[in-house]
DNA sequence: CAGTGAGCGAGCTTCCGCTTGACTT
């Protein structure tokens, strides 16, 4: 029976933490908060100086009976939870809930696990911090005033279960506002010249030098009349230039430079990224990966320093430590690094392996000297010309921690690899072998990945490590957003040639604009976000989360009283939005893009019950409106009037087949021949305006002899239990469920009791949901 | 799997931050 009881917030620490303690200590923990708003309702008592009402989380009750129990037999118990608000809470709840006595209640508190910090910590407790407990009750119940008030107004407004929140809409805002940017994007063209020199070295070998105009000619005039006089210009070195450049290593990852790494070089998604850390923090091999610190505890910087040292040498190392620059950050725990430093590898899957070696690496690397480069200009004189050619050239003199790591950035744009040049000396003269003027144009902002947008959001203080991925799932569930590609697009650009004292014009073309895995505004999130712009300003406020975080502040200093600082916001807010309950209209998002030319009726689009629709006419006239869909690529706020009238071109007839029509439409997984109350796909290939009634036969057919491989018996009176082949094999289809047939069975053997047994024995698992890296419950 | 586009109006939806667990094709 053990004296002390500490109690940590995840299962994974109190296993290493018990370790360092011995047999005196039992460790548990509280898997997060254990207790939280009520669930029904908002959960405050507005009368009573906002008192919140709180109830154990339903997830949470096993572990608090458990507690409990453990409570009991302990003379002492601890309070490990991090050191920021929200531990401090959890500390406070857990005391409240499992009735804990002061005098044997200690608070502790440490940010790295090491022997060392624990046995400091457990010399050093203190009571519990009240106001800071305040701030996180202020947070809480900011959060679920805000959440829960908006909501309700979406929902009468807009459409039933959407949402909104301090975090989430904000969100939303930025990559609304990103398309908008986009699509007011005009963009600027200039002549980028660049020409290719030869020369002879000191061997009186040929060598090239490549060089470029730094200026930029905006028309196509300029660039001519400048090659116009490169044609018979005298050029030669002027001045050589030549400065050493330092680069510094990156900081150890914190959880949103970790996923902003981890989708750049590895392509994994946020929830991907946060999965896969999960598995090696619980396997022991990295430490905590939801972080906002860059700190790393002095043990691993030590065994660092002696990786570095066996590795590549004394003078690859140099300590560094690093501090944290984003907003609110709290910095409860390291940074996300490797447990061992001398692991280079682990055993996993690909993905565990992959993720655990940039880990290794940023880490290594943090604790790694400058890379020294030398960077060299060459200057080039051309006769009659107030211009100048530049080469540049970049040359690694010691590699530093760029022998093991090296950042990468979001926008990797066409950047010449400029190497070694090759030894000039001035006033050498050079002959050019060509030079070109090239039609350039500016680049349009990028859309958001996941994980760009989780580095803006930390930017501006809004969400936490462990809530960037559940918010990047909410927003796309809610369907706010879409993750999605688009295809490049052909665009011509003008190109002028010198070459042998020849000028010659070309136009070449070039594809650009090609995403993939960008985040997209939908209609209905651009809806909403227009919505809550318009009535909550305030909410939507890119500073909001920041200047509450200010007020949070001044509660945890105890200077202000946390029911203060929500009676102040509330009083303000709920006036906002009782008025916009009562005075705003429905938002359905229309535009009217003109007139149909054919009935001269109005053509417009909204959001409809199923999603954007365009419409022709209006429901107050006599005829009714005819109504189409929008493609998936196609939103409300950019849809053209053109494009809008293609869509009234499905479904059309396309003749008959055994005496029923055939009709092509468009439908919600893509372009369908229906025929006879039957659906077949039209291949991604075909376009759905050009198909035949000779085509469409021909899907008919195809389909039909897939369709009859594919049912290899049928029981009962109705044939409702199906034996059938599908993708991964046979398996049994029975009331709108399917069930696996054993392997050992063959399905062309089985009988109609057998396919029974089957179904019985598999009628618990079969039907239940899954679950993904999102909060709560998915819609479907 | 898919087609729709209206309002007799039941009862439901929703927030942010801490944590992990047990679902299979």
């Amino acid at each position: 029976m053990s004296k002390n009881l500490v109690i940590v917030e995840s299962p994974a620490k109190a296993k290493t933490i018990e370790k360092f303690l011995g047999k005196e200590f039992e460790v548990k923990s509280s898997m997060g908060h254990i207790r939280d708003l009520v669930d029904k309702g908002l959960g405050i008592d507005f009368d009573n100086n906002y008192q919140p009402h709180y109830e154990i989380s339903p997830d949470k009750k096993k572990i608090v009976s458990e507690l409990k129990k453990a409570v009991k037999t302990a003379d002492t118990v601890w309070l490990a939870s991090d050191e920021d608000r929200e531990g401090e809470a959890i500390a406070w709840h857990l005391a409240e809930e499992l009735n804990l006595k002061k005098q044997n209640t200690k608070r502790i508190v440490f940010n790295e696990i090491t022997k060392d910090a624990i046995i400091k910590a457990i010399k050093n407790p203190r009571e519990i911090n009240l106001d800071l407990v305040n701030a996180q009750q202020a947070r809480r119940v900011l959060d679920r005033i805000v959440g829960f008030e908006l909501s309700p107004v979406l929902w009468r407004k807009v459409r039933p279960s959407l949402s909104a929140g301090r975090v989430q809409s904000v969100a939303v805002r930025l990559i609304v506002e990103r398309e908008r940017e986009i699509n007011n994007f005009k963009p600027e063209a200039s002549y980028r010249v660049t020409a290719v020199f030869s020369s002879k070295d000191s061997n009186g070998k040929p060598i090239e030098l490549k060089a470029e105009l730094p200026q930029r000619f905006s028309t196509l005039e300029e660039a001519h009349a400048f090659l116009e006089t490169c044609k018979s210009a005298q050029f030669s070195v002027d001045n050589i230039e030549q400065r050493p450049i330092k680069k510094s290593p990156a900081p150890p990852f914190t959880t949103s430079t970790l996923q902003q790494e981890a989708s750049r070089k590895l392509g994994f998604s946020v929830s991907q990224t946060m999965m896969v850390a999960q598995r090696l923090y619980e396997s022991g091999k990295i430490t905590y990966m939801r972080t906002d610190s860059v700190n790393l505890s002095s043990l691993a910087i030590n065994t660092a320093k002696a990786e570095i040292q066996n590795m590549a040498g004394e003078k690859y190392v140099k300590i560094r430590k690093f501090s944290t620059k984003s907003k609110g950050a709290q910095e409860a725990h390291e940074a996300i690094r490797p447990t061992y430093m001398n692991a280079h590898t682990v055993e996993g899957t690909a993905q565990e392996k992959r993720l655990y070696d940039l880990i290794w690496k940023r880490t290594i690397a943090s604790q790694m000297a400058d890379a020294e480069l030398e960077k060299t200009n060459i200057y080039i004189n051309i006769s009659g010309s107030k211009y100048q050619f530049v080469a540049t050239g970049e040359v690694i003199i010691f590699d530093g921690f760029l022998k093991v790591y090296l950042e990468s950035t979001d926008d990797e744009q066409d950047t010449e690899a400029s190497g070694i040049l090759p030894s000039m000396k001035k006033g050498e003269s050079l002959t050019y072998n060509e030079i070109l003027a090239q039609e350039r144009f500016s680049q349009r902002p990028p859309r958001y990945t996941e994980a760009s947008l989780v580095r803006k959001m930390e930017e501006l203080g809004i969400g936490r490590p462990s809530t960037y991925a559940p918010t990047i799932s909410t927003i796309q569930n809610r369907n706010y957003v879409e993750k999605g590609d688009r295809p490049a697009v052909k665009r011509s650009y003008n190109e002028l040639k010198l070459k042998g004292e020849k000028l010659s014009k070309a136009i070449k073309s070039e594809n650009t604009g090609a995403e993939k895995s960008k985040l997209f505004p939908t209609d209905i999130g651009m809806v909403v976000n227009d919505f809550l712009i318009e009535h909550f300003p305030d909410i939507m406020d890119y500073n909001f989360t920041a200047n509450v975080e200010l007020e949070f502040d001044q509660i945890a200093e105890g200077k202000i009283k946390w029911n203060n600082s929500i009676d102040r916001f509330y009083k303000n807010f709920h006036p906002i939005v009782e008025d916009t309950l009562k005075h705003s209209e429905r938002q359905v998002g229309e535009r009217i893009l003109g007139t149909d030319p054919k009935t001269g009726r109005q053509l417009s689009v909204k959001i409809g019950r199923y999603g954007p629709i365009a419409q022709i006419g209006t429901s107050e006239e006599e005829e009714k409106p005819i109504f189409a869909s929008l493609r998936k690529t196609q939103s409300i706020e950019s849809i053209t009037l053109e494009e809008a009238l293609e869509l009234f071109k499905l479904p059309r007839e396309i003749g008959d087949f055994e005496e029923k029509n055939m009709t092509v439409a468009v439908g919600r997984f893509g372009p369908y021949i229906r025929h006879d109350s039957k659906f077949y796909s039209i291949p991604k290939s075909e376009d759905p305006l050009e198909i035949t009634a000779e085509r469409a036969i021909e899907i008919i057919e195809e389909k039909r002899e897939v369709d009859r491989n594919k049912l290899i018996n049928t029981f009962g009176e109705n044939g409702e239990i199906q034996v059938l082949n599908g993708r991964y094999g046979p398996y049994i289809a029975f009331e709108k469920n399917n069930y696996k047939i054993p392997k050992k069975i063959d399905a062309t053997t089985l009988t109609e009791e057998q396919c029974r047994e089957i179904i019985a024995s598999q009628a618990d698992t079969v039907g239940k949901k899954k679950k993904g890296y999102s909060r709560g419950k998915k819609k479907s």
